[in-house]
DNA sequence: ACTTCTTTGAGACTCAATCTCAATAGGGAA
DNA sequence: TTCCCTATTGAGATTGAGTCTCAAAGAAGT
């Protein structure tokens, strides 16, 4: 299973030990698709009978974002959300302010001009963030 | 002065009163061109021998928003900063990771396939976030 | 199996932000 | 002006995401 080589290339270059701990928690962002936060992913492993704490939950994303397997997103909401990033092409998010529906785009326009601006100013750019909030016209969504 | 008026007619709107706490804070927030958090509205107020709470900071600020008075900013920093709406251009964010320092941006063409791209996805928008993080080239910078 | 050094878990702690509630103060009515 | 009603304020308690501590458990080389 390719996860677990990625995980252990990206310990052994951090200088960090392979554990069942860690691989869990990078195997629970890896298996959704959703975008989960910190106790989500605690409550879903703990659910499944597996022994993690909170800490090492934080402790191991934290390794995870460093090393870009995993991308933290903050929607404004008071928590990070997280999402495996690898063999993921690059995006943005839309939210729905009522039903909180995440959509992804990728807009090369956008991401061009991006690139652009930042050169006129004189920065290197490392990363951006670029959601759009709004009403989505979902049946479902209690915005209707 | 405008700012009086400006905030009376939004409290008035709002049913809430007019009081010099509010009127405090929202000076605070015009005064500077910097992007402060709400502890440093809180303590430029008592420096300058202004008796307000921090409950009653974070409060004001929540009228002010949701009112558009105030934009509140995001920058991944674990608290949200504030700047001044009220006659000020729309623009977005370019954050250097080493210093801290903030650039202001806008480009019409990132404005537009926003909109477009929203549209598409059957969404009315209601606000967007747009931040770029870098290193800038600033002497000053602990960067170089 | 031994040793060394890292990791883990439980719970304490931090910090921004929010809430509580008694005391204070707008502001309309008379 | 004073009265009254209700909104607002301030001090400190509380919340909640995230971090830290430190003793016990575990990885991994020898």
């Amino acid at each position: 299973m390719h996860n677990i080589d990625t995980l252990k290339q990206i310990l052994h270059k951090e200088n960090l030990r392979y554990t069942q701990q860690r691989q869990e928690v990078w195997d629970e962002i890896c298996a959704s698709d959703k975008h989960q936060d910190a106790e989500n992913i605690y409550n879903s492993l703990r659910k499944r009978q597996i022994n993690v704490s909170r800490a090492t939950v934080y402790r191991t994303i934290h390794v995870l974002v460093k090393n870009n397997l995993v991308r933290r997103l903050n929607l404004d909401d008071g928590r990070s959300r997280f999402e495996n990033k690898i063999g993921i092409e690059h995006h943005d998010h839309i939210v729905c302010l009522n039903c909180r529906k995440i959509i992804e785009f990728m807009d090369e326009t956008i991401e061009k001009r991006q690139t652009q601006i930042v050169k006129e100013q004189g920065f290197e750019i490392v990363r951006h963030v670029h959601q759009l909030f709004g009403r989505c016209l979902d049946e479902k969504c209690p915005n209707k």
